[in-house]
DNA sequence: TGCTAAATTTGATAATTGTCAAATAATATG
DNA sequence: CATATTATTTGACAATTATCAAATTTAGCA
């Protein structure tokens, strides 16, 4: 719990009292590698916080398992659409390491919007994180070549590479398999 | 501003006197085609709304001018990352058309958050659509070629097949001017 | 209207990445 | 520790898209 109001701080210093109260609308449980905390087709109703553990959020696209995210150690994760839009999701969501999981309400996190107003910045705050990164991935994929998405991977959370399996990340990079082998072994 | 309001108000229907002082922050300027709004290298102070017209935000990269985002007609547009983090744009905005255009700065925005809590929400929920647009759109730069994608925005966006020269739009869809013409011309 | 410049299309070829099959390596389990 | 299972790599080939050059069409303007 320390970690998640240590995130919550970086992003808004929240009154010692919307902290508590903001805090207090996360419930934590343990997940066992493996276990799904959503299934495509629900409706998501949670934001996820992992703490240290590694969570996988991805879909079917045709025979293929495709994933759209990874989380690890003390980040935040969702399914966007699905939480936003209240409409069943096409992602599906699992632990790859055993992994505590904190998870906020939809309906709990809006009430809290809508009583404070402080509560209400914070959460804008975390979407507009959501956003900037979503931009500079969507640009990534764009742009870069396979070569060029790996080396961003391998800089930015060298940690990925050693604790999730290739297949995983190679369809989060946008290539397969294959691909992301002969990339990362010079060619 | 009629129109401003009206897009505001699809979002979030803000009170009477909130909705009076948020339209009080936004200043209207008429562009001849091809004014720049924002030049690469500047902080951008703005988040903009496009009238009756069309506007083009774009970047250099590598001697060719890649287009990032493309806004007709009553649409809200801004240089994302710029904006919300106060660091110097990469993307510049040019207009396509002669064009009616309002813009909101940052410091205004940010000074009526604070004080409302309405303005605030309205705020977030307008992020909010941004991120769903974008994970929209990497979704469909990752997973579909070329063809899809033009049968997309032919779909979604006729008009800008019509109002937008090809080789912006086929920077915006992630190919070249090549390949773009020879997907429309049934190949 | 005619001419010039810009935009778009077409052709030939190259580069990148995907697909499918098989081989090899790594890991887990009895 | 041996074996079964899973993960990764490698090879051959195909598909898609990029690149470069040239031709053609379109649009703007005198």
């Amino acid at each position: 719990m320390e970690e998640l109001s240590a995130r919550i701080a970086l992003m808004y210093p929240l009154s010692e009292p919307a902290m508590a109260q903001f805090l207090s609308i996360w419930k934590s449980t343990t997940y066992e590698k493996g276990a799904h905390l959503l299934k495509a087709g629900q409706v998501s109703n949670y934001m996820y916080f992992v703490g240290k553990g590694a969570v996988r959020i991805y879909y079917q696209k045709e025979e293929k398992e495709i994933t759209e995210w990874l989380a690890l150690d003390y980040n935040f994760f969702f399914s966007i659409q699905s939480f936003f839009q209240r409409v069943p999701s096409r992602l599906a969501i699992h632990t790859l390491e055993t992994s505590e999981v904190f998870m906020m309400h939809h309906d709990d996190l809006m009430q809290l919007c809508e009583q404070s107003h402080e509560i209400e910045k914070l959460f804008r705050k975390m979407i507009t994180t959501s956003l900037i990164l979503s931009q500079i991935r969507m640009e990534s994929i764009q742009f870069e070549n396979a070569h060029q998405r790996y080396q961003r991977l391998l800089n930015g959370s060298p940690d990925i590479l050693k604790r999730v399996p290739l297949s995983y990340i190679a369809s989060f990079l946008g290539i397969t398999q294959e691909t992301l082998s002969r990339v990362r072994n010079a060619r």
